[in-house]
Formats: C-alpha cells, sequence, structure tokens
DNA sequence: GAGTTTGAAACT
DNA sequence: CAGTTTCAAACTC
C-alpha cells in the first residue's frame, strides 16, 4: 500500500520500468522471487508503463483489498474463471493500453457475436460489466491477479507468487521461461484467432477485471469505475495497463500459471489436458486441474452476456457483485436460484444457467451470466466477508465482490467479516479438488463445496439443458456437495450448514421450508445480523490456526506453532473427539485449552498433548505436502512452500498469499477481508490437509517487514494473548486466524505474511 | 433409509 | 452464567 504510492507514482509518470524497476520495492521484489522476468515483462509492457502510473493508483489499497477479496471469491467462481487465462494472455499480447482497448473493443464484438454480450457487452456492456466483475476478475484471474496485482506492493507480491506458482507449474526454472514462453504463445492464440470470439470475451473479462480494479479503488464506485471505463478508451487502456502492470507479475505469474496451462495446451502436455480435451481453443482452455481455479475463457463472459440478454438483465451495477461468488455451493446455489427465479422468470433463466454452466463450468461467472445466475445465491453470505472490511471501501468493495448477492451487505462488519471466509474456503476447496487433494475426513466436505465446482465444471461443458445441468449438479451435489437437511430451522440457525457457512442453499440440500435463499435474502440478513449481534463470531471460520496468530495465544502459538484449533474448542463427552461430532476433529485440528472436552483422545491433538501431537501432525502434514504440492497448494498454502517457509506455519494452516490489502481496504483489510464468509465448511475439512480453515481463512500476504506494522495495525491484528470471548460465552479465539501476521523468511529477507483475516469477526480489535 | 447418538446452537 | 431444549449432522444398523 504505502509501498505503491511512491513507487507507483514514480513508476507511471517517468520511466515506468526503469524507475520501477530501480525502485527499491522492485528490487526487492526481485531478491523475494526467483522471476526476474517481472523486468521483462515490464519491458514488454513498457510501452504501456505510462499508464501504469495510474494504475498503481488505482491498485492502490483498495484494490488489493478487492482483489484479495476476489481472491477469495475468485476460487469459489474458479469456473466462471477459466477465462481468465485467456483474458490474462490476451492482456499481455496487449501489452500497450491500446491493445488492451483494442482487445475491448474486440471483445465486444466477440460478446455481441456470440451472443454473449447483452446490450451492455459491447464495449459499453463490458465497462458496465466490469464493476460488478471486478469481483469476477478476481476470480478469472485466479491466483496470479489476486495475488500479484495487489498494491503496488502488487508487484512484490506478484513476484512471490509467481515464484510459488511457477515453480509447481513449471516445475523449474526453465519452465517458467517457458511459461513466458506460453505467454507469447498464448498470446499467439489468442492473436491467432483460435478464439477470437474468446480472445474477445477474454478481453472483455480482461476488462471487467480491470474494471472491477478501478471500481476497487477506494474512491471510484462501480459506475465511476464504469464511467470511466465507459468513457474513455484511455481508461480501459489504462485499465489494461494497470492490468498488465499488475498483470506483469501477474501476467507472468498468471501466464506462468497459464503459460502451464496454455503449453500444456499448445505442447499438449497430457496431465492437464485432459480436461480440456479439445476444447482449449474455446473456453476451457484452462487445465482441468485448474479448470476450477483457472478462469477458463471469455465463455463465460457469453455465457453471462446470454444470460442477460436472454433473460433478465441480473447485472445490475449493484448485481455486478454477485457474479464474483459463484461458487461451487455458488453453482448450486446458482441453479437453485434459477430453478428460484425460473418458475418465477421464465426457463430462459435456466438455460442460462445450463448455457454458463455449461460453457463456464467455471464459475466464472462472467459477467451477465455468473453474474445474474450465480451470483447470489451461492455467495450472497459470502459477501460478508468483503464486506468485513470496515471502511466504506470495503463495503463497496464487498458489494462489488458480494455483488449482486442478495446479501450484498452484510448486516454486520463481523458479519461480513466471519461470512467473508468461507467464500476462500470454498473456493480453496474447488482448488483442492482440482488439485485432487482429498483431505481424509474432510473429504466429503470439502468436496461438499468444492467438487461441485470442478465436477460441474468439467461435466457441465456437455450439458446443455438446465435439466441435465441439474441432474448434474445433482449428482455432483449427491456425491460430493453435501448440503444441508435441516428440517425445522428454515435454514436460518447456524444448524444449518449452509446458512452458518454464509451461503444459500442450494439444490443438493434437503432442507425443508427452506429460506435461506435469495428469495429470502431479508430474512437471511436480518437473522445473520440477529445472530451476530449474539454472537460477531458466529459466522467466524471455526477453525484458527494458531501459528498465524502469533500473537494471539502466546502461548499456545509458541508451543504449538502448527496447530490450528477451533475457536471456541469442543465440548464433546461421548465421542473422545474422534469423530465428527467433535468440531475439532471434523476440523482437523487438536483440541486446545479452549477445550472442554473429556476423554479427549483428538487424534489431532488433545489439550494434553496438543503440541507435541500437532507438531508431529504437522511435520507429517508437511511432508505430504511437498511431496503433494501443487500449484493450488503452493498458492494456498504459500509460505508452506519451501521457497516460501514460514516458520511458524503449520503446514496444515495452509496461507494463502493474498493481496495485501492496500489503503483503506487495508484498514480493515484482515477483518474487512477476511473473507469470506463462510468457508467453514472447507476449512473443516481442509483441516486434516494442510490447509485446514486456515488456507482461506488466512490470506497470507507477503509483506515487507517494514509494512507489517501497518498491516498489523490496519488488520487490526489481535494482541497477543488476547482472547475474545463469544457471546455465548464460548472461547472464542482471536481473530489468529489471518490476523497475526506470520513471518516468512525467505532469501534471508524476512517476510511477513499476512493472513487476512477470513473472518474479521475473529479479529478483537476490528470487532471489538 | 430409518433410527440413534452426539454435541452445537438456541433458549430459558 | 448455567441448565435445558432444540436441532441437525454424524453415525449405526
Amino acid at each position: 500500500m504505502e509501498l505503491n504510492t511512491p513507487n507507483k507514482n514514480q513508476i507511471p509518470a517517468t520511466n515506468p520500468l526503469s524507475q520501477f524497476e530501480d525502485s527499491p520495492v522492485f528490487n526487492y521484489i526481485n531478491n523475494l522471487s526467483p522471476i526476474e522476468l517481472v523486468k521483462s515483462m515490464h519491458n514488454g509492457q513498457a510501452f504501456n508503463f505510462p499508464s501504469f502510473a495510474s494504475p498503481l493508483s488505482v491498485f492502490a489499497s483498495p484494490q488489493l483489498s478487492s482483489q484479495s477479496d476476489a481472491r477469495s471469491f475468485m476460487r469459489r467462481d474458479q469456473f466462471s474463471e477459466p477465462s481468465k487465462p485467456e483474458l490474462l494472455q490476451s492482456k499481455d499480447e496487449n501489452d500497450t493500453s491500446i491493445g488492451v482497448f483494442e482487445a475491448a473493443q474486440l471483445t465486444g464484438l466477440s460478446v455481441e457475436q456470440s451472443e454473449c454480450s447483452t446490450p451492455a457487452n459491447s464495449s459499453k456492456g463490458v465497462i458496465t460489466k466490469l464493476p460488478g466483475e471486478h469481483m469476477e476478475l478476481a476470480i478469472e484471474e485466479p491466483d496470479t491477479l489476486k495475488y500479484y496485482c495487489a498494491s503496488p506492493d502488487d508487484n512484490i507480491i506478484m513476484v512471490p507468487l509467481k515464484a510459488i506458482i511457477e515453480p509447481q507449474m513449471a516445475g523449474d526454472p526453465n519452465e517458467r521461461y517457458c511459461s513466458r514462453k506460453s505467454e507469447k504463445d498464448l498470446r499467439k492464440i489468442g492473436q491467432t484467432g483460435q478464439n477470437e470470439d474468446e480472445a474477445g470475451c477474454d478481453w472483455v473479462a480482461l476488462i471487467s477485471d480491470v474494471a472491477d480494479i478501478l471500481t476497487l479503488e477506494p474512491s471510484i464506485d462501480e459506475e465511476s469505475a464504469e464511467k470511466q471505463k465507459m468513457v474513455d478508451p484511455g481508461t480501459i487502456s489504462f485499465i489494461s495497463n494497470v492490468l498488465q502492470a499488475p498483470q506483469d507479475n501477474s501476467d507472468d505469474s498468471e501466464t506462468s500459471y497459464y503459460a502451464g496451462s496454455s503449453q500444456q495446451r499448445e505442447i499438449g502436455e497430457p496431465g492437464i489436458q485432459p480436461v480440456e480435451s479439445g476444447e482449449q481453443n474455446e473456453a476451457h482452455q484452462t487445465p482441468s486441474v485448474f479448470s476450477g481455479t483457472l478462469p477458463d475463457k471469455p465463455i463465460v463472459n457469453d455465457a453471462a452476456a446470454k444470460v442477460d440478454i436472454r433473460g433478465k438483465s441480473y447485472q445490475s451495477s449493484s448485481k455486478h457483485k454477485i457474479r464474483r461468488r459463484c461458487l461451487v455451493f455458488e453453482m448450486g446455489a446458482h441453479k437453485k436460484k434459477l430453478a428460484f427465479e425460473s418458475s418465477s422468470s421464465t426457463s430462459s433463466q435456466s438455460d442460462h444457467m445450463g448455457a454458463s454452466i455449461e460453457k463456464h463450468a467455471t464459475p466464472r461467472t462472467d459477467k451477465g451470466k455468473t453474474l445474474s445466475a450465480l451470483p447470489g445465491r451461492g455467495i450472497g453470505l459470502h459477501l460478508n466477508a468483503l464486506t468485513a472490511t470496515s471502511s466504506g471501501n470495503a463495503v463497496k468493495i464487498e458489494t462489488l465482490a458480494s455483488g449482486k448477492q442478495e446479501i450484498s451487505q452484510p448486516p454486520s462488519p463481523a458479519a461480513h467479516m466471519a461470512s467473508g471466509l468461507d467464500p476462500v474456503s470454498k473456493s480453496l476447496a474447488l482448488i483442492t479438488v482440482e488439485t485432487d487433494f482429498v483431505p481424509f475426513d474432510n473429504e466429503d466436505k470439502v468436496m461438499e463445496n468444492v467438487p461441485q465446482t470442478s465436477m460441474v465444471v468439467t461435466e457441465d461443458f456437455g450439458i446443455s439443458s438446465p435439466k441435465m445441468k441439474r441432474q448434474k449438479f445433482e449428482y455432483l451435489g449427491a456425491s460430493s456437495c453435501k448440503r444441508c437437511n435441516c428440517k425445522r430451522s428454515k435454514c436460518l440457525k447456524l444448524y444449518c450448514e449452509c446458512f452458518a457457512a454464509g451461503l444459500y442453499c442450494i439444490e443438493p440440500c434437503s432442507c425443508l421450508e427452506c429460506s435461506n435463499n435469495p428469495a429470502h435474502e431479508d430474512t437471511v440478513l436480518e437473522t445473520r445480523r440477529q445472530i451476530e449481534s449474539r454472537n460477531p463470531l458466529a459466522f467466524a471460520p471455526k477453525v484458527i490456526r494458531n501459528s498465524d496468530s502469533v500473537s494471539e495465544f502466546g502461548e499456545e502459538t509458541n508451543k504449538t506453532p502448527a496447530s490450528a484449533r477451533h475457536k471456541r474448542g469442543c465440548n464433546c463427552k461421548k465421542s473422545s473427539c474422534l469423530k465428527k461430532y467433535c468440531e475439532c476433529f471434523q476440523g482437523g485440528v487438536g483440541c486446545s485449552s479452549y477445550c472442554r472436552c473429556e476423554g479427549c483422545k483428538n487424534t489431532f491433538g488433545c489439550k494434553n498433548g496438543v503440541e507435541e501431537n500437532d507438531l508431529k501432525w504437522g511435520e507429517s502434514k508437511i511432508h505430504e505436502n511437498t511431496s503433494n504440492l501443487n500449484l493450488l497448494d503452493i498458492i494456498e498454502k504459500g509460505e508452506d512452500h519451501p521457497d516460501l517457509m514460514v516458520p511458524s506455519k503449520d503446514s496444515r494452516s495452509p496461507v494463502h498469499p493474498q493481496i495485501p490489502i492496500s489503503g483503506q481496504l487495508s484498514g480493515s483489510s484482515l477483518c474487512d477481508v477476511g473473507p469470506s464468509t463462510k468457508m467453514r465448511p472447507i476449512q473443516r475439512f481442509r483441516t486434516n490437509f494442510f490447509y485446514h480453515q486456515p488456507k482461506y481463512e488466512k490470506h497470507l500476504q507477503v509483506i515487507p517487514e517494514d509494512e507489517t506494522p501497518e498491516i498489523l495495525n490496519r488488520n487490526c491484528l489481535p494482541t497477543s494473548g488476547v482472547k475474545s470471548v463469544s457471546p455465548n460465552s464460548k472461547r472464542v479465539s482471536p481473530p489468529h486466524h489471518g490476523f497475526g501476521p506470520s513471518t516468512t523468511w525467505r532469501r534471508g529477507r524476512k517476510l511477513i505474511l499476512r493472513s487476512v483475516s477470513p473472518s474479521p469477526s475473529l479479529n478483537p480489535p476490528c470487532e471489538q
């Protein structure tokens, strides 16, 4: 954030690249990451860099936060994201603003051609969407942008991310280059026209993304952003530049990230292709593995556009937000919603669903569709996460991010905070699924949310009719996505897993008299408020990583660095904490001093022997992780990655490097960003893995030590030893989660991984 | 699939 | 704050 200001400003103004590179920050980044390419990238983009300045400013903290938020959402939306890779690529290709602009135009055309674009889809449409889509970008952009674009720091961040990503993606430095090459290739591809249409879509997505970013800016409203975009190409170019600039990194990262995919595509690497199988050209270029994670392509856009066109245009400016939220759940939710809406609206929606889903398989949501369709549902509550950001900006972001969600604005910050996590976790879940990570116990849950996405995505492509889709969903839902089965709570109490996770119930749910749906948004929000009023942490992730919260539990943290714990602790009497009845066990964490369990035999660690157990467990997990690392892991885990070692963190707790929330947003950062909303389920499930909740919950940001203080402050890092007590008198762990910065040593430099607290509510400072 | 067990959430 | 009830997931058969 801070870093951004000087450097960024300078960069853009004068010699983008030279100054930028010369800047301490840049050097720092370079040092941090093995990736040198960034510079080169910049160079390539140098052309644009001038505009970059503005972009930087744009990216200022808010964006970051937004991005980070987006991230969380992104993953959810992975489906939708598929387009991004292309988009990114396209971006790369069109380094210059002009190129971008053109691309935008092209996209508009393509969109129109494809019908994807709503009336608005054209350049204007794109613009309009952009604001709302900011979320999508995050999603689409997958990791790169999110992580990388962040603030001025973005650059910094980006590097690390790239480093992280590339290693896995590429596997080795050479591959990185390849990735770059791949980028070029991608460009070629995009240019080639393989997918002009797609490219167009991609561009649209990019633009939208950019717009999103712009939107994120604290001062900029969605509308303003839209206006800006709409207003002048220059703006677009600017945006593009901005994106690119950050993208450079992001691009690199992405590219590298995608590159892998792209390369694979071109090269035909077996691993990834399977999914794509031939579809690469079109929407689904992203590897199957990443399909969820990576955005496919414009298709989403198209779909969105189609949706808009056909049915209702969900995209109201305000509704843009919704899109982002599409998670697996969202998918389901959307379906439900669709069903929901369909009844009222018409078949068109369902079609959209199908179409969107099919095409996008990825949640990506793109603009239109996703927005309309997905939008809201799943995410609804998640919005909170975004909203978590205390600042008004945060709120905006939230709205944007959550956008449409019915829940768009969470009643209480805490709620937002809490809810925020979930999305992330979900997204993570998706990622994990795609990745093939399967937590043992938690698989079910993890799968619940995630899998669908991946599953859906893959399968959806083929599905044309809503019905078909639905079936698939059901299938998925049944197998991978469990949902609630509430009979009497109307899914408006924490008994309901969906509700507790900040999600709307979706088709897979077997609930009766469910009120947890977009149709009852008001009720849902009100209920949430009430619950949060009783317990601000009610929607916060249940599992907290001790390591993350360095200060939180000084004792525990120190002793059980690798362990995560349940925020309230369990109260098991008969299960010996060996069954899922036990939330600690369910969350894959050991019991802690907060637990009041009797006869604890928690295999993840007992209160008495938690530390040791945790350590062992953590170690074992670490090994597992290291062996199993993949992009997702890396991304999520971030610090876990060898390169990014985080001394204190557990292997368990995955940390997601998030884009630091700079500026205002950052202010709420942890709290705000928090993500998500309702990642819990995932968290739980993940815990077994490395990830445990932390992944989502925590979004680590790599921040230079210098920055940490501010971050901490902004984040309201929990003071050490501060314990929060839930209203219920249950023990509430302080916001360890994300709030506590974790330090990472890399290349002799100490980086502080700041987790973006998923649940702001957890943060004592913020809430309290 | 029905019934039981369990513990969190909600209520008093 | 403690005790009780309600609830839905987890589990068993």
